[in-house]
DNA sequence: CCAGATGCTTTTTTT
DNA sequence: AAGCATCTGG
């Protein structure tokens, strides 16, 4: 895939998408078909035809991808031709976007607010309407997905109950549920969102939202906009949802867009993607043409043809036969285990032999799960068996709680509206409870003068702390400039509570990670992007973050290491051997979609991206008991054990397509080896 | 009112 | 194993 001569390596069908000279296109490719080569060689082609490279957007879902696209367009093109081509997340864009033309879309110095900051929200507003809230039987979390769910779907609040909490059910008792329920969720939400206003805060919805809606009504804004961009480059059309086509339809006016995708691999129904978006795309824009791309260059036709069946079985019909280049592979391999210790340990030895004898790297393998969760098993045998390895999913760096702690400080600096990061900052120190702090806040809300902090906060609270701390946020707001300086400010005022308050790993795990605080901050221009855009930005996680301070946060110089990822993780991904983890009944399909069609088959979807990562080894194992096959599903089938028999994807599964192996070796699990947590990973690996 | 301890429940996937 | 509600001692 990093063929530095990739240009020169089209195949008839890419040229003719790479050089499609129409208004608008749709690129439907299989897997391994060189969708990201030819997003890639389109962005050269306007370039090289005398596009400008400013007036090129390219937008994907991760900021991963999105670095990936345009650094190897960089390096297909002549030195400094391409330096202004910009790619970004949906998200990231819409944020750069709004900080641009603060005026257009009405956010000047807002907070972007993650996950965990919106669940503090809905908790804080279930809290202050108990009498409403105690009436539901929901949690904060699950308003929260119901929310995100109806806007993302741009559907309404009684649509969205339905879907969400009775699987879709429409008879006289879900209705009468629904009309009982709909008002105080209606509430709830509504004072939810007021709060958000108040606070000055946009989650990642609003982002998006703020963008499309200006643009739909907006011809100013559509017009700011079209002088700005020739051509749209939007990647994985599959897993863009309604909320993110209202954002992209204005641009069928105003510039070409250019999609790419696989029906195949839509794996984001939950976030309100649907796959059917690209078989209507010719009928939902004017002017456009389909292409497809069929020829697979990644893995070996015995891989293929496992995939294909799977997908073959799928009562949707996708009309897509991969076929490789490649004939002469080996045929998957089904691991049957009877439990996460052997399946860790074989998977362990198995790299391990390939890296002794076969010569192969560590970087050759990759290893796919479900859910992150499920690797902390295998997580726990590499670190014993001395595998260096990476995570891709997982804990982001921002979303640690050490360094929430710190960041909250430059969250109150950027947005002193900013609740969550004030709750966060005064609960941070010893003998300051929620109750006290929520009084406190009230306060200095009303105050709006930081130069009064200081009696505010000696007011408030007990001994001289709260004089200390206006001090100290009064002398903070002197560098409020230099984004490297606030950072290291910060840590040494809050050094002494944070040993204290995470002291059992201090030491060994979290001092350390100030120092990468420092450096990702210093990455960023001012404390606004740094806030906003570094949240957006995925691509570092708790674990990675260890091996990139070394580096400068380049992550081209990481050493060979194995990568670790969820599946959802792994699109655009590929190595050599690639291993599946717990293709288990209850798995595939998971337990929760059993009595829903579509969540089967999006899980059908799933497997299938994960088969179609590997080139040349692919090996699924089957645990016997698995956590979910033990514990779930009894209460969807009531009293009944026994699971109908299409109820699992590999059940029916032809001999001739895979060789089935079973652990052979007893394998207890060692006593001296305990499971870490996702941010207890870095001992042990060795990086050098 | 705060902090720490105890016992209970619950685990997909991501910007 | 982590998050939650609840309890207890300061």
């Amino acid at each position: 895939m990093s063929n530095p001569s990739e240009s020169q390596h089209l195949n008839l069908e890419q040229e003719r998408a790479v050089k499609f000279d129409g208004k608008h296109a749709l690129v439907l490719a299989g897997a391994g078909t060189g969708k990201t080569r030819t997003i890639i060689g389109r962005a050269s082609y306007l370039i090289e035809s005398g596009v400008l490279p400013s007036k090129i957007q390219i937008l994907t879902f991760t900021k991963k991808a999105a670095n990936e696209i345009v650094e190897r367009v960089k390096s297909q093109l002549p030195e400094s031709t391409a330096l202004s081509l910009k790619g970004s997340t949906f998200h990231s864009w819409c944020n750069q976007l709004i900080m641009r033309y603060p005026n257009l879309f009405g956010a000047v110095a807002y907070t972007v607010i993650d996950p965990d900051d919106q669940l503090a929200i809905m908790k804080m507003v279930c809290g202050d309407m108990q009498t409403e809230f105690s009436k539901l039987r929901i949690k904060p979390q699950k308003l929260i997905d119901l929310y995100s769910f109806a806007r993302n779907t741009t559907s309404n609040l009684s649509d969205t109950i339905r879907k969400m909490l009775f699987k879709g059910r429409a008879d006289n008792e879900t209705d009468y549920e629904i009309s009982v329920q709909r008002p105080i969720i209606a509430a709830i939400l509504k004072a939810y969102q007021q709060k958000k206003g108040v606070n000055k805060y946009l989650d990642y919805d609003d982002l998006l939202l703020a963008v499309s809606t200006q643009l739909k009504n907006n011809s100013e804004a559509r017009e700011l906009l079209a002088a700005d961009l020739e051509h749209l480059l939007v990647d994985e059309m599959q897993d863009t949802n309604p909320l993110q086509w209202q954002l992209l339809e204005p641009f069928t006016e105003i510039c070409h867009l250019y999609c790419v995708g696989d029906d195949a691999q839509s794996i984001y129904a939950f976030r309100g993607a649907d796959f059917r978006n690209v078989h209507t795309f010719e009928e939902r824009v004017p002017n456009s043409k389909v292409l497809y791309l069929n020829q697979n260059y990644r893995s070996t036709q015995q891989i293929l043809d496992l995939s294909n069946w799977l997908l073959e079985k799928s009562p949707i019909a996708y009309n897509k036969k991969l076929q490789s280049s490649i004939t002469d592979g080996e045929l998957p391999i089904v691991l049957n285990v009877s439990d996460q210790w052997q399946e860790a340990s074989w998977i362990a030895d198995e790299i391990l032999r390939d890296f002794r004898e076969d010569d192969k790297l560590f970087g050759d393998h990759l290893v796919l799960s479900r859910s992150q969760y499920y690797t902390k098993t295998l997580q726990a045998m590499f670190v014993r068996k001395k595998i260096p390895y990476t995570t891709y999913g997982g804990r982001k760096f921002l979303e640690a709680a050490h360094i929430k702690d710190v960041v909250s400080v430059l969250r109150i600096l950027n947005n002193p509206y900013d609740e969550i990061a004030w709750i966060r900052f005064l609960t941070f120190w010893e003998g300051i409870g929620a109750v006290r702090a929520s009084r406190v806040l009230g306060k200095i809300i009303a105050s709006e003068n930081i130069e009064t902090l200081g009696p505010i906060l000696g007011n408030a609270l007990p001994g001289s702390d709260g004089e200390k701390l206006g001090a100290f946020l009064k002398d903070l707001e002197s560098s409020k400039g230099n984004v490297g300086k606030l950072v290291s400010k910060a840590f040494e005022f809050m050094e002494l509570g944070l040993a204290f308050k995470y002291r059992k790993d201090w030491q060994e795990k979290r001092k350390g990670d100030f120092q990468v605080l420092k450096i990702l901050a210093k990455s960023y221009g001012t404390l606004g992007e740094f806030i906003g855009e570094g949240l957006l930005d995925n691509s570092v996680n708790m674990n990675q973050a260890h091996v990139l301070s070394g580096s400068e946060l380049n992550p081209a110089e990481q050493k060979d290491h194995v990568i670790i990822s969820t599946i959802h993780s792994a699109k655009g991904l590929e190595a050599d051997t690639c291993f599946v983890m717990n293709v288990s009944p209850k798995v595939f399909p998971s337990s929760y979609s059993l009595d829903d069609k579509d969540a089967i088959e999006e899980d059908r979807r799933l497997l299938y991206v994960a088969l179609t990562r590997a080139k040349n080894r692919l090996i699924l194992t089957r645990n016997s008991s698995s956590i979910h096959a033990n514990t779930k599903g009894d209460d969807i089938f009531g009293d009944a054990k026994e699971l109908p028999t299409d109820s699992y994807f590999l059940s029916d599964l032809p001999e001739e397509l895979v060789e089935q192996r079973t652990f052979e070796h007893r394998f207890d699990k060692p006593k001296d080896i305990k499971t870490p947590n996702t941010m207890d990973l870095s001992s042990g690996m060795d990086f050098s």
